[in-house]
DNA sequence: GTCTATATTTTGATAGAC
DNA sequence: GTCTATCAAAATATAGAC
């Protein structure tokens, strides 16, 4: 009753979407090779045909997973017994550690975003929504709460999401990086993801205005 | 005496780059096609391949050239007769504007960090390192000025193009994710861009102990 | 310098046996 | 469910005429 599938046919499934995954995050959706994902799955070309429909079909079944996992991660925070600024410390905390628990996310949004979002449907734009109705939930707390000012949800997520991710993406070439001047450029990944959780609360923390400083504001 | 190359080939030669560098940036180094490129720039496969030795050649040619290009336009502010705050927001200013000025910038640099920056040379990490290495003179600077409090010049570059980028990447996209939900998602460039400057000041700020909020100090 | 025509390889996808 | 063999369509790269 359990599963309609058989056994051996479900871990042939999940084979075929764990070496996709790999495989889409390391070479994108044209640099990926059917092939290549079916022998990492140790299995065939003709395998992946029979379980999925195509390679772009694939490849949005993991979209989907991938994000619905981190939306999944997040969610729980909003309705939280904590005050907001508890939570949108441990929200930080969480994403940061969804490139942890999911490595081949920040490569696979990279590219997607390069795309334009090509292959995001409907039910992926769902999932995104989560993450960022999460964190807007939990700033519009902390301003009934009078601890937030009020602010643009996005403009913070940006400012959260963006940081964590670059920090994971950008891991595999550091080391090369260094070898070019004297500059370290290997902070621990705590130095960076507290950076992240201050400013998050400098930004948002009520009673400080906004400097006015920088950019004036525009005209229009 | 100007070129070596006749006129017409070096228009040629340019229409091939400007060709490549936008169907790169769209569609990523597999996803790119020769034909494509040579039939944007009004030309063949076979002046392609006159001009450049190979595909991967001519990415490589275009990623020298828009590294080059965002180098050349911060570090100028290195030198600028200016307190160290006011060259920073400066500093932030120009990197902003490096996603009008480079439009394809955004993809090209987003896929490189998803492929592990499998293209980059030596020289194109040059270029990168000339980025780094100004804000960390601009850093140093402000804190010889007793303006700024010592800081990690990494960590605080990645908060500052991190958001930049994202913000410009995203743009395609966020039209059809307003859709999905309520929340308005398409701030002015110019308040991001705002935020990213404060939040950058306040993050470096002398006098300002770095709140021992969120995150515990790691153990080791 | 520029083109057409073509060689060669790779790739996504399928037919059909077991 | 799983495999081998194969098709048909691209794709990179080159030859050779002008």
């Amino acid at each position: 009753m359990a599963a309609r599938r058989p056994r051996a046919a479900a871990a042939s499934r999940t084979r075929l979407l764990d070496a996709a995954r790999v495989e889409f995050a390391a070479r994108g959706f044209d640099g990926a090779k059917v092939d290549r994902i079916a022998a990492r799955a140790r299995l065939n070309k003709a395998m992946l045909y029979y379980h999925f429909d195509s390679k772009a079909d694939l490849y949005r079944e993991i979209l989907r997973d991938l994000f619905n996992r981190v939306a999944a991660g997040v969610e729980p925070i909003r309705e939280a017994h904590a005050p907001a600024d508890r939570r949108l410390v441990e929200f930080i905390e969480r994403l940061a550690r969804v490139g942890v628990t999911q490595p081949d996310f920040p490569a696979i949004w990279f590219r997607e975003m390069a795309d334009g979002g090509r292959h995001l449907d409907r039910s992926v734009l769902g999932e995104m929504q989560r993450v960022l109705a999460t964190l807007a939930a939990i700033l519009d707390d902390g301003r009934r709460e009078g601890r937030f000012r009020a602010v643009d949800p996005f403009v913070i997520h940006l400012n959260i999401v963006a940081p964590l991710l670059f920090f994971t993406a950008t891991a595999p070439m550091r080391g090369r990086f260094r070898t070019v001047g004297p500059a370290a450029v290997d902070p621990p990944a705590e130095d960076l993801i507290a950076h992240v959780q201050q400013a998050t609360l400098a930004a948002v923390a009520a009673g400080v205005a906004p400097a006015a400083r920088g950019r004036r504001r525009r005209r229009k």
